[in-house]
DNA sequence: TGTAAGATCCTA
DNA sequence: AGGATCTTACAT
């Protein structure tokens, strides 16, 4: 089986609205130094818009987000309550701040030195953004990375066959409001797989 | 230089 | 419902 490529700069080019719903069924790839892998289905995702008042750069630009002002198809990550990392997608043209959070995925397999006790389910292991973070090694030193094959993370677009599960609708997505905010809490800018179980929170 | 809040997660 | 834990942004 040929390898996937990684999914080129040019797709990110969009608004992070469209992109969020875009990005559930797409597969998230952390490679380290020495060739490890890990690899799991992207199933929760949040949009984050320029005028969106939840979003980072909303006052203009700052040492934390300016990564979110530049071209499209890099990673912004921060740190979140000095405990937590959270991953996001930058999308959109050059000095449009915008991004999409990836909130939740479904890993292929067990992570390598990660023990699975019996009762923690391999599809809890990734079911938040914090989590995902924690267990793909996702820190602020790759904060800016480009996501394009080779690279510490890149991303790859959605098998065939779950485009033609969803193209038929044996497969859909849910939309609806974001979670953990004080502020933009009505905005409908939080997409996941109806179902899946890997999902943060129903 | 001080301080309040935060795109989280776990335990009780 | 509360606590861990610390960076960031903004006010003073």
């Amino acid at each position: 089986m040929p390898l996937a490529p990684s999914i080129a700069h040019q797709w990110y080019d969009r608004s992070a609205k469209d992109i969020a719903p875009a990005l559930i069924g797409c597969t998230l790839v952390r490679q380290f130094s020495d060739g490890m892998m890990i690899r799991g289905m992207i199933v929760e995702t949040e949009a984050y818009e320029p005028d969106d008042p939840a979003m980072h750069a909303y006052r203009g630009k700052t040492p934390r987000n300016e990564v979110m002002f530049g071209p499209a198809g890099r990673a912004y990550v921060y740190q979140i309550y000095g405990l937590y990392h959270c991953l996001n997608v930058v999308t959109d043209r050059e000095g449009i701040a915008s991004a999409v959070l990836i909130r939740a995925l479904q890993l292929e397999t067990a992570p390598p030195g990660i023990e699975l006790a019996a009762t923690t389910k391999l599809e809890r292991l990734a079911a938040g953004p914090g989590k995902l973070c924690r267990v793909l090694r996702i820190e602020r030193s790759l904060n800016g990375t480009l996501l394009s094959s080779g690279q510490a993370l890149w991303l790859e677009h959605r098998p065939p066959q779950l485009q033609q599960q969803l193209d038929t609708g044996q497969i859909t997505l849910t939309q609806t409001t974001r979670i953990g905010l004080t502020k933009g809490v009505e905005l409908p800018y939080r997409w996941y797989l109806s179902g899946a179980a890997a999902v943060s929170k129903r």
